[in-house]
DNA sequence: GTCAGTCTAATGGTCGGATGTTTATTTGCT
DNA sequence: AGCAAATAAACATCCGACCATTAGACTGAC
């Protein structure tokens, strides 16, 4: 095994025995990388990847740092990857999304706070079939996140949030303006805040079934 | 931002434009950097965090070549990250696998084929509760990535797979037989198989949410 | 004493080049 | 044609120098 993914392993394992924790500041690179025996190039790489998958933060000037570590990271991980390949599978991303949503919405249904109700009400107003399609695209990004984010579960936000990217969000949306179908899928997210707030998980279910497997229906004949 | 993470994005915005496919090779580091505009020191920090999440894929005395980014190479950036805390929030990690396993088997159940099954016997073969926690461990892995892959969703079967680590399963395995668990976890899996075979998806998404919520249970009081 | 501004030391960011190691290819011999 | 050695190409690693930024200490005015 290479030094850098030597170097990368061991720095890992600190994490996972403790040796290391969340906001602990790691020894400056010069010396960290004469602790594990390695040339400042490298252990820099290795630094690097761990910060690409948001394990540690670099700050100039200051110092290397551990993040939080919250599963909230798998986010961006994720998303860093399924924009890689958008074309071909869009599809299947969606069927792993018509699974897990309507699985949070049930859950989030019989737990969801007013304000978190209030809040879902708030990505609503401003919202008409002449705005902007960047604007649609916040509401419905922010719109999904609440309500995943309600079921009080941070694996099932970061998976559900890193599988829909801004990227495929706004070629639907895009989509969604040109066929005027933007209507529907506002009065579908409307009916979805109302069984929520009665804690009708059932209907929530069914209610993020249709309204994904109607975005999946109008993408399959749109492509 | 730095030269590194623009790098970075360079590289990823040649893969999403379609300057580079999978499978494709780079042009050397020197010619690279000469390319991007930086040295090379910072060049291969980019590569590297790339291949960590499994875009590229570097072979010493050859090349660089993209690889086939199929989202297989999901897993193994989620393994990397689950691993670091699997210790509090392994039971969030169960409530996805609860939602997600069933639903891919009563896809599976659907679709399965005849070989598919003989594979999944063929996992149960000398098996019985005086194995080897290692050959368990092995068992386990394969018998659930056979359900979720015969779902026939790449993406369901990579998010599956980065959820469920070896070092989570091997600590869950060890514990099942030291309660003597064994026997009923794998005549579960033998139940399971049975249900897959004759087509009945309602049965085979029962059997899995009670198999994953009972190691979930035991999990809990374990804790 | 307190505050603002300045200075400094620590730390990461970038670079260029030298050298080692591995692999694929070419060359040359039989 | 086939095998083996030589060669070249490419990544791996290290080193040392210098730049850029930041946090914190310091200083001086009030």
């Amino acid at each position: 095994m290479a030094v850098t993914d030597e170097a990368i392993t061991k720095i890992k394992d600190m994490l996972i025995s403790g040796e290391l924790s969340a906001g602990d500041r790691l020894p400056p690179e010069k010396e960290l990388s004469e602790k594990l025996g390695l040339s400042r190039s490298s252990l820099r790489e290795a630094v690097k990847a761990l910060e690409i998958i948001k394990v540690l933060d670099v700050r100039r000037g200051d110092g290397t740092y551990v993040t939080s570590l919250e599963p909230k990271l798998l986010t961006e991980a994720m998303t860093f990857i399924v924009d890689l390949h958008q074309d071909e599978s869009i599809l299947e991303i969606f069927e792993v999304r018509r699974i897990l949503e309507p699985a949070a919405a049930a859950i989030a249904a019989g737990r969801i706070t007013t304000e978190e109700i209030a809040g879902l009400r708030a990505t609503m107003e401003n919202i008409d079939d002449s705005t902007s399609v960047e604007q649609l695209v916040d509401h419905d990004l922010v719109f999904h996140q609440l309500i995943t984010s309600a079921a009080n579960n941070a694996y099932l936000s970061s998976v559900l949030d890193g599988l829909s990217s801004g990227t495929v969000r706004a070629r639907i949306w895009r989509g969604l303006t040109q066929e005027k179908a933007v209507d529907r899928t506002l009065s579908e997210h409307g009916a979805i805040i109302e069984a929520l707030e009665r804690g009708d998980a059932e209907l929530a279910k069914a209610l993020l079934t249709v309204h994904i497997s109607g975005v999946e229906h109008w993408l399959r004949q749109a492509l």
